[in-house]
DNA sequence: CTGAAAGCGCTTACAG
DNA sequence: CTGAAAGCGCTTACAG
């Protein structure tokens, strides 16, 4: 390539030149400039470096002119930070994800830091992929609808990688989590649909494995106990659109059909309302009622009107970066779980108790 | 901190270890530990090297005992290749968007390249944020449903960092571009809601400034010339739901609500289907006709039905990547535009034509 | 405040 | 096939 060239050009040779423009500049070409130290430009870019204040902008001045910009792998090399973080996400059909990377995406920037995004696929557990993570020298490992296995939490843990994981409250020692309040909404959600008068209550949970389906759906029939006819009928919905549907036809078309029905996603919950209009033409809520999880932005839109339990992207997002930072700055610490607050949101699509339906902050929620 | 961590763990001070194990392995520490120069190590990690096959057992081994990983960044630095791709993406509450997000990372994940995440604002041109990009010396940026400003065009152009737009045709030298077929498209769907027996014509385009937007809406009055009784009636949607409802609303409650509205996305029809159905009690197709494009999968959803022009997601990224690797390979060259292939997908939302449709790959499609 | 120098963890001619 | 060495573009003690 580098004998054709010329050829190609038509015996022109004049290559010196293209060959210094080809190459972006680099520090170095930005002393030459300034006519300072290679190590005076690197710390009139290093905020807090003491540089003269003169100096300062005669190498701002020749970066400008060069259109230097600084190589942050380089830097990463040295300083022993990428700024960098990784986010392994599987489900991003489901618009909380799409919050989630989304507030991700901006409260890392504040910081000057950008998201390296992993997409896996909802079953595996990913593990060859995320083994590039560690290639990457990522400063930490966000999983949202995703699971690290215990051989991969483990190996992040030797190289010190910090993980936390969204909405996967996990056993291993290793990896710190921020999940809603999955436990106690189940309890009130199961408390609500009591007072409201339903006595067959169906739940549609995710997939067998997941931690946060059961959470919910344990906090539901701990309180439903003594008051579900024939116990709590569970359909798994995959956590797709056509999977919840495929768990409503099965509920609804039962011998005997739930009244109520609590969905582990608005997503699924979605799907749920469709399949029971649309399809099988009952009334919502009239004929049963219908609770969501997540409080995603839809779910106060007209055609879904959703009454469902809240679960603040932001707040997520905002705990993640905390529990983050704290393990980057003292690598020790042991790992963290925290919950985050929601509350009931009351819509229309389940009947309402009587009384406990409160307004604040503009939405209507529940207080028992 | 250095002082005060011995005497907190009760005057111990065997930090000589600890410190050890904090690092992460090098080349160097494999190679110590599997006898061999640290090139060697280097080489066994480099497909193709040449290295004696019981060498590079020993240092494989030696690096799966010490869990050690290749440091990427460092190899860019050396390489001049990152192997990761800047993503920047608007709009990622449009299931279109996530399709996109998710072919470019399973393409790119083929050739072992990340996606460096920039969610940018709707509006703003996002060039402070694509700054960044520069400094992370990606190998090349992808803009999906955001646009480049001239001013950052030439930036990149002159760092020679490629400039892939989908869906966003640009008169900006550099910058080469990926489209469905959006004239074409605008003309053949005004062809099917004209046989379809259409008079009244409306559109939902996004915003004022979308060159793909006015693309679509060229083809589509070329074509509606002489058949549109009164013009064609234009509201923008902003590429947003709500946006699209407002102009659904618009549209429809005119003194001639038109019979016919083509949406300049599919998630804007689902908006406008709503309005036209729940809010105002209309019947689709026969009180109005909406056809949308892109063809994402919600479209085929029995609730939606919609009829539309697809622009398949894969096949956009197949092209982007193919051209980001041309211009990654010889960076002179001019930068490219390609056009994808789609079809009118036949469905429920818009009146039949007496003729032209015919399935093909186990969907009804319509041909002149 | 400043420059020379060592180092971050790799790759890759070069000489053997 | 292999090792020593230079270099990728930065940061950061160190000495002045």
């Amino acid at each position: 390539m580098r004998l054709s060239g010329p050829a190609a050009w038509g015996g022109q040779t004049e290559l010196a030149d293209e060959t210094v423009l080809r190459r972006a500049p680099t520090e170095r070409d930005v002393a030459k400039l300034a006519g300072v130290s290679q190590s005076a430009v690197s710390r009139a870019f290093t905020p807090g470096a003491s540089v003269a204040k003169d100096t300062r902008g005669k190498v701002l001045k020749a970066a400008e002119a060069l259109g230097y910009k600084p190589n942050l792998l380089a830097r990463s090399l040295a300083t022993r930070r990428t700024n960098i973080v990784a986010l392994a996400i599987s489900n991003l059909e489901n618009p909380f994800y799409v919050q989630v990377v989304k507030e991700l995406s901006d409260r890392l920037h504040e910081t000057n830091r950008q998201i390296l995004l992993f997409i896996t696929q909802p079953g595996a557990d990913g593990d060859a992929m995320l083994e590039r993570v560690l290639s990457f020298k990522v400063d930490a490992l966000v999983l949202a609808a995703a699971t690290a296995s215990p051989a991969l939490a483990a190996e992040f843990h030797k190289s010190g990688v910090p993980i936390v994981q969204i909405n996967r409250p996990s056993g291993l020692s290793g990896i710190s989590t921020v999940c809603g309040e999955n436990e106690l909404a189940g309890e009130r959600i199961a408390s609500f649909l009591i007072a409201g008068g339903h006595r067959r209550f169906g739940y549609v949970s995710g997939t067998v494995e997941s931690s946060i389906g059961k959470a919910r759906l344990d906090g539901f029939s701990k309180r439903l106990k003594g008051h579900a006819e024939g116990g709590i009928q569970v359909a798994y919905g995959d956590y797709t659109f056509e999977g919840a549907a495929e768990a409503a036809r099965k509920l609804l078309t039962s011998a005997r059909p739930p009244d109520a029905i609590f969905c582990a996603s608005d997503y699924m919950a979605f799907a749920v309302l469709d399949v029971a209009r649309r399809e099988l033409g009952l009334d919502v809520p009239a004929d049963v009622s219908v609770v969501g999880f997540d409080d995603v932005p839809e779910a106060s839109h007209p055609k879904n009107n959703l009454t469902t339990y809240s679960q603040p992207a932001s707040a997520l997002v905002v705990e993640t970066i905390r529990i983050l930072d704290a393990m980057i700055e003292k690598p020790g610490r042991p790992a963290r779980r925290r919950e985050v607050h929601g509350d009931l949101i009351v819509r229309g699509s389940a009947r309402l108790p009587a009384r406990g339906i409160v307004t604040e902050d503009t939405q209507r929620i529940w207080r028992e």
